[in-house]
DNA sequence: AAGTTGACCTGAGGGC
DNA sequence: TGCCCTCAGGTCAACT
């Protein structure tokens, strides 16, 4: 579900409330995410505090330091501050209970559970988050960067900007309405993207980005704010999911194509 | 090495 | 109304 605008407008929601609060306790509904949730968890996190909250691509870190909590929404999950008393639902694998009161706390929603909650003492070196590529909103990111590592690749385009150690926090979605900007379609192999091109792409993609962040993000179906409202992005897209409608530029339908396990979406005029 | 496919898991929506 | 099928915003692991 949730890509980099998803994750970026949960964290914005989130830090008011949860930058600074003491943990009280980690509730643990159901443990099967992606990874289960570690048995010894609630006995690392009592008492400590929220010295911080960031992102890197979709991953959320919350600094408990020393040590961080790294929070994936997965496809499915979303991220609430709720008064710790209102019943969980079955989709709902954990609260952070916070002390003080009212007892509010940061409940997890992932019905698919492909989600993770995971504790790591840094951040920096794990797994998970070492091999991430630049950021997109970072400065230094540029038609340079990508040309020069799509040099000679023949996978998709899409596939490409998909793939976080190359890109971070771009998805199915962000790609496609990426790539409409830039002009090229999404089945194009990267290294037969021009420097020129992938210097429109850079732009594309901060352009994409930027507004979705603006707009709260893209609801399909589930995304959720921290504030419970959905995000308004999808109102702005102009190939994803959009088969048939006519482009917002030229009037021609657009076209959907099943590539890979994927929907592809793009305009056959503007896109080449 | 790079590219492709399957796997994880549940819910929603369409067609019949 | 209800069953069955297809599809979904991610991404790691195991193949070719």
């Amino acid at each position: 579900m949730p890509e980099l605008p998803e994750v970026e407008t949960t964290l914005r929601g989130l830090k008011p409330w949860v930058v600074g609060a003491r943990i009280k306790e980690l509730v643990v509904y159901d443990r099967r995410l992606r990874w289960p949730i570690a048995s010894d968890l609630p006995e690392i996190l009592a008492k400590k505090t929220i010295r911080g909250l960031s992102r890197r691509a979709k991953y959320l870190l919350f600094d408990v330091g020393p040590g961080s909590l790294i929070v994936h929404l997965g496809m499915s999950g979303s991220l609430r501050i709720l008064e710790a008393a209102c019943a969980p639902s079955r989709w709902d694998p954990f609260d952070l209970v916070f002390a003080g009161s009212p007892g509010l706390c940061l409940r997890m929603r992932d019905p698919r559970r492909f989600g993770a909650l995971l504790y790591t003492e840094d951040p920096a070196t794990h797994p998970l988050i070492a091999p991430l590529g630049p950021e997109p909103l970072e400065p230094g990111f540029e038609g340079s960067y990508l040309h020069a590592r799509a040099r000679g690749r023949t996978l998709a385009i899409r596939d490409f900007l998909m793939n976080g150690h190359i890109v971070a926090g771009i998805g199915n979605i962000y790609a496609h309405e990426a790539l409409f900007l830039a002009g090229i379609r999404p089945q194009r192999a990267a290294g037969r993207v021009s420097r020129a091109e992938c210097d429109h792409l850079a732009d594309a993609i901060v352009t994409v980005l930027t507004q979705a962040i603006a707009a709260g993000g893209t609801t399909l179906k589930d995304f959720r704010g921290s504030d419970g409202r959905p995000g308004y992005f999808s109102q702005e897209l102009n190939v994803y999911g959009r088969t048939g409608a006519p482009c917002h530029r030229c009037q021609t339908p657009i076209r959907r194509r099943v590539s890979g396990a994927r929907s592809s979406y793009y305009c056959p005029s503007c896109q080449r």
